[in-house]
DNA sequence: CTGAATGCAAACGATTTGCACCCAA
DNA sequence: TTGGGTGCAAATCGTTTGCATTCAG
């Protein structure tokens, strides 16, 4: 059920949009980036190597843009720099980047139901876990970094 | 217990570090500013009414670093947007912004203390609630607007 | 007196936009 | 043919930085 280039191009084309050189190049990458979230520039850069072409980096936006809009990808605030992108047919997680080295990993967005339940119990937000990361540290980090909990002073959280 | 400019400006000496006009202006202003978040561009245009005091954006950057570089205070990233600044002595919370209406409202990470174990037990990593938003739609947006979950098409998150 | 802080202006990265040109439908 | 897409360049926003000047200690 992995979504190909051909999908999403067909999908755009469903939506009444049109079908370009550029628009091909990001789907196509888009469609291989399958699993991994890619910035604006990792599509820009990929669309020359992948694809032969060199698009504008405004135009791969504006594609990103419309196929977002169409519901086939969606981004995500992976903190302080640029957005990922991903395939939207992914599975909802919630993105956990790690202050101290910078990992990010992912959490199935299932598998924190019960806690979105609760906040919305509580305060009748309905959260969006995967829009927006959470930051912290990853086990690696915890187990090798300095530990928390110092003299009150607020704990570097590795972005700036 | 609410911390006052005096009390920010006496940390500032305690560290070490010198008491300028601007600084005193900015610990005024963040003072002040007690329970809310500020952008810095917010700390910049008070200084001058609060302090009437024009001093340069780039300074009240340094300055907030400073600040919490000292712990005095935090910032957080609500979103798309600039950073919100608030004192460290205010009680840890998760910040939800509405990504229909912008509205954002804190929930305590006390609150939150389940949610974030089961993280931690289920990956091992150590989530900080306070330095990244979270994103979603608040209770009038929820109850006004489109409701969530049509025809598997990713539903827009009020930014850009 | 001396280095830490400032102001200024310029540079930054991510993203957006105005506009004339071009090509998919 | 025609307006939706594109490339290009310039503008935006938030933030940082280099450098000469100033002032707190």
């Amino acid at each position: 059920m992995d979504i190909t280039a051909d999908d999403l191009v067909a999908a755009l084309r469903a939506n009444g949009l049109r079908i370009t050189r550029a628009r091909r190049a990001v789907c196509r990458v888009m469609a291989e980036s399958h699993g991994d979230h890619v910035t604006a520039a990792d599509v820009h850069r990929r669309t020359e190597s992948v694809a032969g072409l060199s698009i504008d980096q405004s135009t791969v936006y504006r594609t990103l843009d419309t196929l977002e809009g169409a519901g086939l990808i969606a981004h995500t605030h992976v903190g302080h720099g640029a957005s990922a992108y991903h395939l939207a047919n992914e599975a909802p997680h919630q993105h956990l980047v790690c202050g101290s080295c910078g990992a990010t990993r992912g959490i199935l967005a299932s598998d924190l139901a019960d806690l979105l339940t609760e906040i919305t119990a509580r305060t009748g937000f309905v959260p969006d876990p995967t829009h927006f990361a959470l930051s912290g540290r990853c086990a690696d980090c915890v187990v090798a970094g300095s530990s928390p909990g110092h003299s009150g002073v607020a704990e570097a959280t590795g972005d700036r």
